[in-house]
DNA sequence: CTGAAAGCGCTAACAA
DNA sequence: TTGTTAGCGCTTTCAG
């Protein structure tokens, strides 16, 4: 391993001057510069993680990680429990995460979020999810801290230069997913009927179907019967949505599947399974979140979930924070695709989100 | 975070002695070794990684890597290439990976093994397919050197306490969502074709079919037709296998499912698909290694795959190794169970599994 | 603009 | 049986 004390013997230098060099801290003259940066490319210079994460420790380091805590919103709770988890472990080098909380849509919410933006300036670093990015960069800019590096995850609704990495799935595929397994399971001929959570605002629920849309192009014969969305301001319970659910499915009782993009709620499932009457169908959801899917799973309610793995979406982002800032480790892609993984009854597994229980959110 | 350094001061002794109590290393009195093991549990003290890491390097940590090294276990190389990378990242802490390459299951190839062991006594952790796990606990009892721990991996063919941590899938449940997929994508009244690598030496397999039974308790109306193995010795391409394949579809025409559960030779598919006539059959197999297999799935000859994490079962053994060695870390549970993860043409990434071809395996 | 020195937490070698 | 010292690779601070 080719230290920094190797590239100070081959220039003929001082270790701290190599230092300041490679970490670009300035008062060094340009030739030295040339010299000891033509030397670190030749001998393959990297730095090690132990000199630098014991080194970390008097940096101080200090990172804001965004959460949205909404009782509903269950995938969230598990990326915040996942966080702190992930903060636990970085504390021995030094690192201090500040946690915001968002509780809804308000604009006030937007200016609390604002104000402890500003009111921290110490921040080196910030994990977010995407929506919010865009509100850091325009601080930034108003400021000329523009080098605070942001890592969205979640969602990806800001221009790739604007963070420097964003951790999370690909909603389209999860989209054509969804198709591809309404055509292994109701046959290349399914009636499909399509039901989500009002999907005006959210991006994410526009690029699954987008993404089953797209995978429909290979199968002729799938057709989506009916797309029904949350009334606004419907609270959670959407009794119309459930009324017209009912509706739908006497009317179409030739329906073989049910894509269930993102119910605020997941008892609607049980509207679709009592309509049921002698013939099955088949249900696919997105995300593996509650106990109560787990049970839908387990009896038959759902037939299969798309997970995104939000454990990880809560923990890289402050990784890739802290690789960045002391380990000097760019992020091998601007994007980290997180795996999507398809559950069945059989791999259910009785610990899947084992993080999910051992934090409590208090509002 | 609490150091040594907090110790030494709270019981009024030096750091070095500290050290000694808790990493066992004898040359110090009963009193102070009680006194400090009660301050570092009333503190809570846990080793740093970061110190740790840096002062790994003057332990020079040998581990052993056994792999399997035969041109149709594709497995084993993307296995082998994973802890080929976590070698390379653990080398900046000192650590060095001696690899052993098995190439057979002559006795001939056991002996060398033996050879291997014996001849490198400086070895302090060794990572192995399960199946050679017990050789090394033979040699190593002869020799009353036991304390070398052993991290099994793909297979736990071992007792508990003959090796610190197995990392690997539970094959029961790859049978059982085998199960779960057929009837999910053929219909309840399945009626399935299981074929397989002769089974006689190979645990692995004969678990999954176990598993697949088990679950066909769940659906009573699942039948398993039929269930061919190659016969022994008959080489890789198996013509005896494919030809019984082919008696079989047409003696049985009303067969939905195969399920392939290791066959040496992915080109048994083609058997399947050309017998195929109008009927579509729904093909499952296990594991996803090479790249005919992924052209199968991208044009159908391939229903679904059940995967099992190659690339985990070549690093984890190291890492978890030197967490052990370096860090005081034990394994949480001493069986790491891989995810199973199921995969259809939609989820089939371009990158996979992006090391296999990073490295040659060189016969 | 550059060098020297101290220190992060831990281990190992040596001295007492 | 215990203490002391040096050093792992890197950052920071203080002198020059």
């Amino acid at each position: 391993m080719v230290t920094i004390n190797d590239i100070a013997a081959e220039v003929g230098v001082s270790r701290g001057t190599v230092d300041r060099v490679l970490n670009h801290r300035g008062r060094t003259s340009a030739a030295t510069e040339k010299k000891i940066e033509e030397a670190a490319k030749r001998l393959g210079y990297q730095k090690g993680r132990a000199g630098a994460g014991l080194a970390a420790r008097k940096k101080k380091l200090q990172f804001g990680f965004v959460y949205i805590d909404v009782k509903e919103a269950s995938f969230h709770h598990i990326v915040y429990a996942a966080a702190k988890n992930k903060a636990e472990e970085l504390s021995q080098y030094g690192v201090t995460v500040h946690y915001f909380a968002i509780h809804g849509l308000d604009e006030s919410e937007m200016i609390r979020f604002r104000e402890f933006v500003l009111g921290h300036p110490e921040i080196s670093g910030w994990a977010v999810p995407g929506e919010y990015a865009r509100e850091i960069r325009n601080i930034q800019s108003e400021q000329d801290r523009s080098t605070v590096p942001i890592i969205t995850y979640n969602l990806d609704s800001v221009k790739p230069e604007d963070r420097l990495c964003y951790v999370g799935c690909d909603y389209r595929k999860a989209g054509r997913m969804a198709c591809g397994l309404t055509a292994l399971m109701s046959g290349t001929d399914a009636r499909v009927l399509v039901i989500s959570d009002d999907p005006g605002g959210v991006r994410s629920e526009k690029e699954r179907l987008q993404g089953f849309r797209e995978e429909m192009l290979h199968y002729p014969n799938i057709e989506i019967v009916r797309e029904l969305y949350t009334e606004e301001r419907e609270g959670l319970d959407a009794p119309m949505l459930k009324k017209r659910v009912r509706e739908t499915l006497s009317e179409y009782p030739d329906i073989t599947t049910v894509y269930l993009i993102n119910p605020g709620d997941y008892s609607i499932c049980n509207v679709v399974s009592e309509a049921a009457g002698n013939t099955k169908r088949v249900v696919i959801t997105n995300d593996l979140v509650t106990d109560e899917q787990v049970a839908m799973i387990r009896d038959g309610r759902i037939t299969a979930t798309i997970d995104q793995e939000p454990e990880l979406q809560g923990s890289r982002p402050l990784e890739i924070l802290f690789d960045y800032l002391a380990m000097d480790r760019k992020p091998l892609n601007d994007w980290e695709k997180r795996k999507l993984s398809i559950i069945i009854r059989q791999n259910l597994d009785e610990d899947f989100h084992p993080l999910g229980e051992k934090y409590h959110l208090v509002h």
